[in-house]
DNA sequence: GTCTATAGGTAGATAGAC
DNA sequence: GTCTATCTACCTATAGAC
């Protein structure tokens, strides 16, 4: 069972541009990765926004449903939360390059991303999660706080430590290692902050 | 009292290059932005490299020092914290495209970002932050948490929704200014989750 | 489908007049 | 200091043989 040429390539092509972004991306280069030549690439793929689509589109797609399994699943508030953030976390340490990537190239081409993402099949879709939360407040069974506010620190805790890892690393001064330790001790640690976070004060 | 030429660049390059981030800017871009023409550039700034180091070294020295003013200061755990979170978001208010672009440039370049953050004169200074969340553990007059996941969520619940921009309000389909007064009730928002979440429970 | 060779355009950098 | 003109290199994309 051989690998695609096509799929050579996209995989090729993914790791391209993830580490350097579109601009810098050079065909050459992905030819290379891919151990073909430039102009198989055109044959494929007709020119390199086409072939930075498909990357862009494929990582999307594959990372969207599987969050959103979990948020629009019928779990209690707290089984949602852990669910979401191991879903989530696991995801990006499979593609840690993958945070960078995306909130760079969407912040360089807003418009473009805006008109893209809105096209999609399926959006992230935390609107059960943000019911949930409301309902729960209003039932007195945790603190009341702003769903949205809620909703952004999570993912914030989640994707942040991905994307400023050069930063951290250098501030910190750890090494690969460590910074995967933490990683992965990252996924229970942020549920409990969370789930005290929300605890109501009067139980 | 005029604003000198150079200063013009600078202004210029800052636009541009937070904007498409290194590898997409243009020269000829920058020249337009600033009034001038490139030969102009390369006058002051022998080459693109110089120039964008110039700009992305001025942020950091921007920032950097504002930050750690706070986070070294003699201030009650409760305080320091609401006034780093306060002092960082105000900071990324008057410079919201600050963060996308230097998380996507340093991971585009992650070794000479941390040879040249290591030489620089001040690096950010969470330490004096650190050891007073354990203290005051120990002392029981909080819960004990990881006080680098703690740090770790701090800055993220500050930074990536500046970074997150675009994708945020496609899927919540909010307007620009349903995204500002929203950022601009962060402040006080995310300074409560963190107090909440490390109140102790005994208390 | 896969390759080589090359066209065509663009951008960073320099030379030199004023 | 500031400008115009140009050189040189590189990169995307295409043409065409196999």
């Amino acid at each position: 069972m051989e690998i695609s040429t096509e799929d050579k390539i996209l995989l090729a092509a993914k790791e391209v541009f993830t580490q350097k972004g579109y601009a810098a991306a050079r065909m050459q280069e992905i030819a290379d990765a891919a151990g073909i030549n430039k102009g198989l690439l055109h044959y494929y793929f007709k020119n390199k926004e086409k072939l930075f689509l498909s990357v862009f589109h494929d990582a999307l797609d594959n990372f969207i449903p599987r969050v959103n399994q979990v948020l629009e699943a019928d779990l209690s508030l707290e089984e949602k939360i852990a669910g979401f953030i191991g879903e989530y976390m696991e995801v990006l340490i499979k593609n840690p390059h993958l945070p960078a990537f995306v909130l760079g190239e969407m912040n360089q081409h807003p418009q473009e991303f805006t008109r893209s993402i809105l096209s999609r099949k399926e959006l992230p879709n935390p609107m059960k999660l943000m019911m949930q939360l409301q309902m729960e407040a209003d039932a007195g069974r945790i603190r009341s706080v702003s769903p949205l506010h809620l909703w952004m620190n999570i993912v914030s805790m989640c994707v942040l430590p991905f994307a400023a890892r050069p930063m951290f690393q250098a501030v910190m001064g750890i090494n690969d290692a460590q910074y995967w330790d933490f990683m992965r001790s990252r996924k229970k640690e942020v549920t409990d902050f969370i789930l005290h976070a929300i605890r109501n004060e009067n139980n």
